[in-house]
DNA sequence: TATAAATAGGATAAAAATATCCGAAATAAA
DNA sequence: TTTATTTCGGATATTTTTATCCTATTTATA
């Protein structure tokens, strides 16, 4: 469904919204110890969320990477989304067509149609702040 | 959201499906061509598809690759998608945890999972026969 | 039985995704 | 201003996916 980059790099924004909400800054290392993920890469993935204006870094000693708290509840699993994998996940064809539309349908274009409805729906409407808090509340976990 | 092999081997099947229903057998080389592949990686696909016995091959002169006219309405998506993709996209965590479940969340689980079952109860539930009548009456295409 | 036509399958190549390494640049604190 | 710490970014390596090529095997027909 999502590569692995875009996995690790939502598990990654869910991570820092919590440590931002209390103030924390985090690192990398920090970062994928907790998500149990490759470092360097997962650092290679909050440079790209860094460019997209999703998360803060700051550099230097002391440094590491946030996001604004009163930023936190208006950042959706989307935008992420979207900054690692592309928009074919909105936009593309199921069967991997160049073109599919109403007027140029796939055969399992209406079927699927609102399948990735439904799951844009999803990631539009879901943001970091609720899902920080499940994290919070231990009611849902970041690795294993 | 399926590998480049799995919507080769789904537009190929319903190609095959569509000219099994009219007593045509088709090469690896028309299959490509109809539904604009590369020759050789699709054959290996169908190859793959004839070990899961869902599509039949006849070797030798005069051979092609056929679907029995009478399980055409019984081949489901979902038998294609599980072959070339493996049930991941059934089973597998929305954000790659490799045990992710009610008692062990992710902090997507909840939202994802009514999408997951969506996808997997429309795969399911659609049948070759179905595609590929659209396909025949010209309603849906295979290309471009 | 010989021939031509077709799939099967192994070997290999190319491209993309995933992952690692290291030096440069930035920055807070001593 | 020096030092320690930390992100940035380029280079490279590894793995997986996608794609191609070539020969062997199968089989209908002449």
């Amino acid at each position: 469904m999502f590569s692995k980059a875009c996995e690790y790099g939502i598990r990654a924004s869910i991570f820092i919204a919590k440590n931002s909400r209390e103030g924390r800054r985090v690192s990398p290392k920090e970062i994928s110890k907790e998500i149990d993920s490759p470092q360097a890469f997962t650092a290679k993935i909050l440079q790209e969320l860094v460019r997209h204006n999703i998360i803060k870094s700051v550099q230097g000693a002391y440094g590491g990477f946030e996001i604004d708290k009163n930023k936190i509840a208006s950042i959706k699993l989307s935008q992420i989304v979207e900054a690692l994998d592309g928009n074919g996940i909105y936009l593309g064809c199921g069967l991997g067509l160049r073109e599919c539309n109403e007027h140029h349908p796939c055969p399992m274009h209406d079927k699927f149609k609102s399948i990735r409805n439904d799951l844009r729906g999803m990631l539009e409407t879901t943001n970091l702040e609720e899902l920080a808090t499940g994290i919070k509340n231990g009611e849902a976990f970041l690795k294993v």
